[in-house]
DNA sequence: ATTTAGAAAGAGACCGGTCTCATTGATATT
DNA sequence: AATATCAATGAGACCGGTCTCTTTCTAAAT
């Protein structure tokens, strides 16, 4: 009794040798299409290749050339269209290479994030991009590096490590958006990330732990203090990491007593949850409050008014990220370098000057 | 002069046994966590592990297993939310289940399609799960099952391979949709796929590539038919790929003698697609037309009017697929099966009874 | 005291490729 | 004709684990 289904002993080199009437020498040689073989050995083994339906087992070769032909990539979350497009521009990138991808998300916890980076490099991935979910801890980073795997830091960077990192020009890009917003006649701005903390509030923007957030962060405060608008910092709230605690942060800063005209969302996510907050406070935006979110999402187009956001270009950051490692695994001895991609305002339809008390 | 980036040979169970004074068995039994040793040769073992930083070499461990840990996704596009969220179903059911994910995008493209599936098998995943950008194209999908890789089919099935499957139950939901939108009086609708085709008109449902549009379109033609519609088939139109080519398509169909009342939009991008359109057309939803649209995407709830949707579990038909791959892969002997999940229809504010002439 | 069973450790083959080195044979050189 | 040169093939080690088989040693059984 036959079972096809059964995972029957694959066919090798030295099957493949065998039928051809060769070495397996010989056999590897046209199979891995190295060395020198003359045209008929070639057909010959080729046809006894096809003949047996003979297939690489990428494992063995891995092991011996000690190259894997994969990236391993390590995200926040898969499910965030920002990592997903992220993503797609790594793979793509990879793909031209001749190089693989294999995924895991870290859902922006550290010890997620270590896991999967140790597994990864006991995959013998050739390289590592990944999206520290803190940038104060990185003893598993440096381990990385130890091992000499390449490694690019995508989204965030920890200038400490001196690794190479692609990401926006965070700190740019709040400015921009704050002094839009300032333009626009508003002086109380809130900025509201899904960061987690142990508060809303924080203390010292150094400290926190996501340097995009905190370069955002930075540049939000910096204009706002330039401007001579006193205890900025009191307006940038954490912990919006759900509907529910969106809904609650947005809550807190609508009771206090002067209450912000206008909204950053530190993510499209954010963004979107911030909207269905206002919403369902029956709030309208741009009269009642305006609101600019990070990342030029689906959603940011379509809603009544469409948003105001900040443009990642993020297919072209994963794309970055990866011909990054790439150049650096195909051999270029490189200098860590911190490349930051140019971000724009595009502006729509959710922000007006406030309303006149 | 030493070079602390260069890739340094690794430490390998040889290295750890030598400096726990031991044979290379003994270590390997310690690491490995097999087989009998005593608790002091076990601690001894493990000091010298860790003193050397002993990681071990999953690719070596996985060619003399035969077992890779690793599960292999090919999608459509990880770019578009109904795959990353499935494919993060997926990823959280493997983790728990201790397998690894290595994702590769087709882009719907049958020859992407099959390099990439063979590329997985080259890398010996444990086990595939495809989403098959054509269910009449199945050479490369016989071939899996004739290495012995277990399959499952993820959004589409092809019944004639007889692998397991799980999909919605996109007939079922068409039907839905359709009665929905019947009962509010519509009795001209459309229906409006991104598939690829010739022109975009279709000839006979039964010939649509992919299964899950096929299945809704029939479901959605059953209906029509049902309620005495003549010639329902008109409405059904395919090529939305883009912005620009739903645009014509849109077109196409109001400039006819007798429009469309109601849109159904077979995917979520497509449905977003739609929106733009009849937004640029000035049209406005439900007064002007109505429509509902494949899945609850983020965009949907924000949009005014909020978009009826079919609501379909993504997440969970990827844990589904997932934990059915895995199952095998622990040597459950199962048959093919095919696994349905079921949708609703999430009635919110894009469905109208039509305007009157 | 001698046999015997079983636990613990060692020796070495093996997985399926790559790659170095040795061997063969044909052509070019003197 | 004898030697040098080089292309084409073969033989076998090696990568870093797993795993089988063998050996050693201790303790229970007779």
């Amino acid at each position: 009794m036959e079972n096809f289904a059964a995972s029957k002993r694959s066919v090798t080199v030295a099957d493949v040798a065998r039928a051809a009437k060769v070495s397996k020498a010989t056999a590897a040689r046209v199979l891995g299409g190295y060395g020198v073989v003359s045209d008929k050995i070639r057909a010959q083994v080729m046809a006894a290749a096809t003949a047996l339906e003979y297939r690489p087992n990428e494992l063995a070769r891995s092991m011996t050339t000690g190259k894997s032909g994969i990236i391993g990539v390590v995200v926040g979350d898969i499910e965030n269209a920002f990592f997903s497009l992220a993503v797609r521009g790594i793979s793509d990138a990879a793909r031209i290479a001749g190089f693989n991808v294999i995924i895991a998300n870290s859902g922006e916890e550290l010890n997620a994030e270590k896991s999967a980076v140790d597994l990864l490099i006991g995959k013998r991935v050739d390289g590592l991009i990944v999206t520290p979910s803190r940038c104060d801890r990185m003893d598993h980073l440096q381990d990385v590096r130890r091992v000499g795997v390449p490694l690019v830091l995508f989204d965030r960077s920890i200038p400490e490590l001196g690794v190479d990192s692609v990401t926006g020009d965070d700190r740019d890009a709040a400015v921009a958006a704050t002094r839009h917003l300032l333009e626009a006649g508003h002086r109380r701005i809130a900025y509201v990330s899904a960061l987690e903390a142990d508060g809303e509030h924080i203390a010292d923007s150094r400290h926190l732990s996501n340097s995009a957030v905190r370069e955002r962060v930075e540049g939000f405060l910096s204009v706002l203090t330039e401007a001579g608008l006193k205890n900025p910092q009191h307006y940038v709230r954490l912990g919006a990491t759900d509907q529910e605690r969106t809904n609650a942060v947005l809550k807190h800063l609508l009771e206090e007593g002067s209450p912000p005209t206008a909204l950053v969302a530190s993510d499209s996510l954010v963004g979107l949850r911030l909207f269905r907050s206002l919403q369902s406070l029956g709030l309208s935006i741009p009269q009642d409050i305006s609101m600019i979110s990070f990342l030029d999402a689906d959603w940011t187009t379509v809603t009544t008014p469409p948003i105001t956001v900040i443009d990642q270009p993020v297919y072209e950051m994963g794309k970055k990220a990866a011909e990054r490692l790439i150049s650096r695994l195909n051999g270029k001895e490189l200098a860590a370098e911190r490349t930051t991609v140019k971000t724009s305002l595009i502006q729509r339809g959710s922000v007006a000057p406030p309303r006149r008390k």
